[in-house]
DNA sequence: TACTGAAAGATACACTGTATCGAATCGATG
DNA sequence: CATCGATTCGATACAGTGTATCTTTCAGTA
C-alpha cells in the first residue's frame, strides 16, 4: 500500500521526467552540460545517468567506454566550429578564431583538443569545409597547412585557458593573481638566475589574450602565404 | 619465532630495497619510470608509493595533491629541454625539436603540456635560455614570439602522440591501421559529404610525421621573421 | 502455456585521491 | 631521569570511479 491515505487525498508523484527513450545524443548533451558547470571531472557515467533518470550500466548501450562518450563531445563541439570567409587565409583565420571561441564557451575542450584524432562526422564537416576553401592550393600543401593551423591553435587555447583557471584558482580577480604568483616570481628573478626573463618580464608590454592569440595566428600565416605563393 | 630452522640455516631475508630517506627527486623519478612504462594512467600514489617500498600517505609530506606530483614530472621533462644555437631562430627550432624530442622519449608529456603554467625551475631555465637567445629583438615581441613556438609545438606534440597511440592500438604496424581505420574513412568519404577532404587524401602526397612538423615550423618560423626584421 | 533469446539493471570488483584520527615519537620541562 | 605536550606519521576509512558479471525481466515463438 503507497499510503494511509486515499487515492482521491493523495497527490500524485512529482512528475520525473518522463524516462525518455535514451540516445546518444541526449547522453552527450547531458554529459557536455555537467563539463560546462563543473569541469570536465564532473563527468562521470554515474552523474551522467542520474542527470537522465537512467542507471548507469543504461548507457553502455550506447558507447563502449568513457572515452567514446568524450569523443561524441568533442565531435558535438566542432559542431558549432563553422569556418566561414573568402579565401584561404580568411578561412583559416576563421577557423582559428571559432575554435578558440568554443574552448571559451566550453573549457573541457581545451582539456580534450588534440588528445585523440578527430574523425567524427561534425570534426569531417570541418574540415572538408576548410580544405574546400583552400583549393587553389597546391594539393600537397594542404594538410599540412591546416595541420599546422590547427596544431597552433591546440596549443595556444590549452595554454590559454590553463592560464585562466590558474588566475581563477587563486581568487578570481587580478589583484590576487599578481600577490599569489608575483611574489614567488619576484623571489625567482631575485636569484639572479633568469635575467634576460626578468628583463622580459619587467620591461615589455603584457599583452592581453585576444591579441597574443592573433598575434601567433598572423605569424602563421604569414609563413603560409609566403611558401604558398611560391 | 620466525620459523622452525635455526639462525644459521636460515637464509636472511631477501634485501628489500631499504626504505632510502624520501625526496621528491626519488618521487618524481619513481613516477616518470610508471609513466614511461605504462603511460600517464599508470601514476597512482599507490603504486609510486609501492614502488618506493613506502606507505601512500607518505608522499603527502612531499607533495599537497597528484596535480602537484605531475608538475614536478614535466620540469623533470623540462630539465632535458635545452635549446642551443646561434641566432634566435635556430634557437626556436632547437627548442621545438628538443621539446618533441622529449614527448617521443615521454609520451605522457604529450597529456601534460599546455596543461596548467609550468614555472618549475627548469621550465623557468628554459625560458631563460630561449630568451637570452632574443636580445637582439624588440623586447615588447619576444613573449609573443615564444609563446607562439610553444603553441604550435604542444599542440603537434599533442596531434602526433594522439595518432601513434591510435595506430599502436589497432595493432601496431601500420597495415592493420590502414585496414581499421581505412574502410571507416572509405565509407565516411563514399558519402559524398567531404568530396574536398576524399579528393586531398586520396591525392595528395603523406607526408612522414618529421617533415610535418618542421613544415609547419618553417611556416611559423618565416612568419617570425618577416614582422622581425621590420 | 511453456520456453528461449535478448535486453536491462542491480550488484560487485578493483581501484582511485585524500581526510581523518589514533599511535608513536621526540623535545622540553619538572 | 621521568613525564608531559606537541608534532609527526601512517593505517584506516570514505566516497567516488569505470566497467565486468550475473541475475532478473520480458517479448516473441513453438
Amino acid at each position: 500500500m503507497v499510503s494511509g491515505m486515499l487515492v482521491w487525498e493523495r497527490p500524485e508523484p512529482p512528475d520525473r521526467p518522463v524516462p525518455a527513450p535514451l540516445s546518444r545524443e541526449r547522453i552527450v548533451r547531458a554529459a557536455i552540460q555537467l563539463a560546462d558547470a563543473d569541469g570536465l571531472d564532473a563527468v562521470s557515467l554515474r552523474k551522467v545517468a542520474t542527470a537522465l533518470d537512467v542507471r548507469p550500466m543504461r548507457l553502455y548501450g550506447y558507447i563502449a567506454s568513457k572515452e567514446e562518450l568524450l569523443d561524441l563531445m568533442v565531435d558535438a563541439a566542432y559542431a558549432e566550429i563553422r569556418p566561414v570567409g573568402d579565401g584561404w587565409r580568411e578561412v583559416l583565420r576563421s577557423l582559428a578564431e571559432a575554435t578558440r571561441h568554443a574552448a571559451h564557451e566550453h573549457e573541457w575542450l581545451a582539456d580534450l583538443l588534440g588528445g585523440r584524432p578527430q574523425l567524427g562526422p561534425h570534426a569531417l564537416a570541418t574540415g572538408e569545409t576548410v580544405v574546400a576553401a583552400l583549393d587553389g592550393i597546391d594539393v600537397d600543401a594542404i594538410m599540412p597547412v591546416v595541420g599546422a593551423v590547427n596544431a597552433y591553435v591546440i596549443g595556444a587555447v590549452r595554454r590559454e585557458i590553463a592560464e585562466r583557471r590558474a588566475e581563477r584558482a587563486t581568487g578570481m580577480d587580478e589583484k590576487r593573481w599578481q600577490a599569489s604568483l608575483g611574489p614567488y616570481l619576484k623571489r625567482a628573478f631575485a636569484t639572479g638566475r633568469f635575467p634576460a626573463l626578468a628583463t622580459v618580464v619587467r620591461d615589455a608590454a603584457h599583452l592581453d589574450a585576444d591579441h597574443t592569440f592573433r598575434m601567433g595566428l598572423d605569424f602563421l600565416l604569414d609563413g603560409i602565404e609566403a611558401r604558398i605563393s611560391r
